[in-house]
DNA sequence: CGCAAATTGTGATAAAAATCACATAATAAC
DNA sequence: GTTATTATGTGATTTTTATCACAATTTGCG
């Protein structure tokens, strides 16, 4: 009962509440996040209640609470240590990016095999295939984001199987199968387009 | 009785015989697409069944003919024009991409609004701002990809939306709201992240 | 040419997901 | 305090999605 669909309307929730928060808003009710997010207001509450995330009935939620159990089912009460292989274009974008690092997400470097890519300077690591292994184990990594061409993500996804990698994103377009020890998340952004053509093209609009 | 998992689906479909393909196999049966996109084999007969997509019984489908038909399906049948608004780290890894060529996507130009982005040189344009509503216009242009910091995301979606764009793959982590004229795909990579590091917390296995 | 094997196409059925609706509890107003 | 009001939490219900199962058809083989 928490299916892929299910924790990312909990992902929404969060950024929705953050929002409000933002605002200084302290307390938030299941109809402000069905707004924010495009739901219904007891779909957040059902939500909400097979995590055991309990309001006030008349009261809502409190923001700072709920952010703290939202958090918790997420994993964003602990840094999640990734590493990312393949630094062309999208790996490099991935690695420069500001943004996770107020979210407790954290690229701890890259991997490649083209030399001219390696650097050791601390702040943007990027170190040769061969020393992935022991930077995995050292480091305690679980997670890891895949991006080099599409002929090199099996053998990529091995290595990183091998090296104990519990999670991986995948941004080959190609589809990796996750198993007992290895769980993928295939994201092809060419499909995504092909997405939003069809919508676009039939004029109808896709309930999100 | 066509949402967005289904035409997610067709286009595995399609990737799925298009490998087949490359490997000179001429028909391919339900049974094959199934195992190769991780679902059921009726799963995919009721798909093509919903999309008058026919094959002949005891024969499978014929791949060339098949891939026609969800190629018109998911507009792959013609050329789709974009452009990018935000040419910062992922704005230029997209525009920069080229496996999209042969895939009938075509990102025209970019745009932005810092004038040490511009470029003229036709093979990739990155133009002001301002020129946006009239490339539009002139090269009828439908389709746009927004990689904007957060805080623009609100305005230059509105900028699109009032330079007749009908469709948006928004970047920013921002929920923008499709309406009759303009139709937002958003996809918020921290939250496919977030996804990610749930399954794998959970140690769950997600039925992709 | 007729029979056996294999695969589609789809109505019937089951499973999963979302919504409804209302009893229950908390809050505010007076 | 008592009462009216407003939200929650969740079992019941509906809707949506996926699977089953089998008749209809095609192919190949003897
Ligand atoms: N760039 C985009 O906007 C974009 C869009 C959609 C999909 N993708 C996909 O994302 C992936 C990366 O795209 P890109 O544009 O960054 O490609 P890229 O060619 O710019 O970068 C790939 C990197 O991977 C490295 N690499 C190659 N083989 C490797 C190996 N065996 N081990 C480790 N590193 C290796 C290369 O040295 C290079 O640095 C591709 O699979 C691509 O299809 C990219
Ligand atoms: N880079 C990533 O890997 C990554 C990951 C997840 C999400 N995102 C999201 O994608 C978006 C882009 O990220 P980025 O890292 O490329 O950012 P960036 O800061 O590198 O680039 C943003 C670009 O947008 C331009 N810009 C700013 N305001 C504009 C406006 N009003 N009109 C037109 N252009 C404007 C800037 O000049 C800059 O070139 C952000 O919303 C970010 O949150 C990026």
């Amino acid at each position: 009962m928490s299916n892929r669909t299910r924790i990312l309307r909990l992902s929404r929730y969060k950024n929705a509440a953050l929002r409000l928060k933002s605002l200084n808003f302290l307390k938030v009710f299941s109809d402000n996040l069905a707004d924010a997010t495009g739901v219904t207001a007891s779909q957040v509450r059902k939500d909400f209640s097979i995590f055991g995330i309990e309001g006030n009935r008349r009261g809502g939620y409190q923001i700072d609470e709920l952010l703290t159990q939202l958090n918790k089912v997420l994993g964003k009460d602990k840094l999640q240590k990734f590493i990312i292989v393949g630094i062309g274009n999208l790996g490099r974008a991935l690695i420069n990016y500001q943004g996770f690092v107020k979210s407790e997400i954290k690229i701890l470097a890259g991997f490649d095999i083209d030399p001219a890519k390696f650097n050791r300077k601390a702040d943007a690591l990027i170190l040769p295939m061969e020393e992935l292994p022991g930077f995995v184990k050292t480091n305690e990594v679980e997670l890891a984001i895949l991006t080099v061409p599409e002929f090199a993500a099996q053998e990529a996804f091995e290595k990183l199987r091998n090296a104990g990698i519990k999670g991986i994103l995948n941004f080959a377009p190609i589809r990796l199968k996750s198993d007992d020890k290895v769980i993928v998340h295939n994201l092809n952004l060419e499909t995504e387009f092909e997405n939003l053509i069809y919508f676009v093209n039939t004029h109808t609009v896709p309930q999100d």
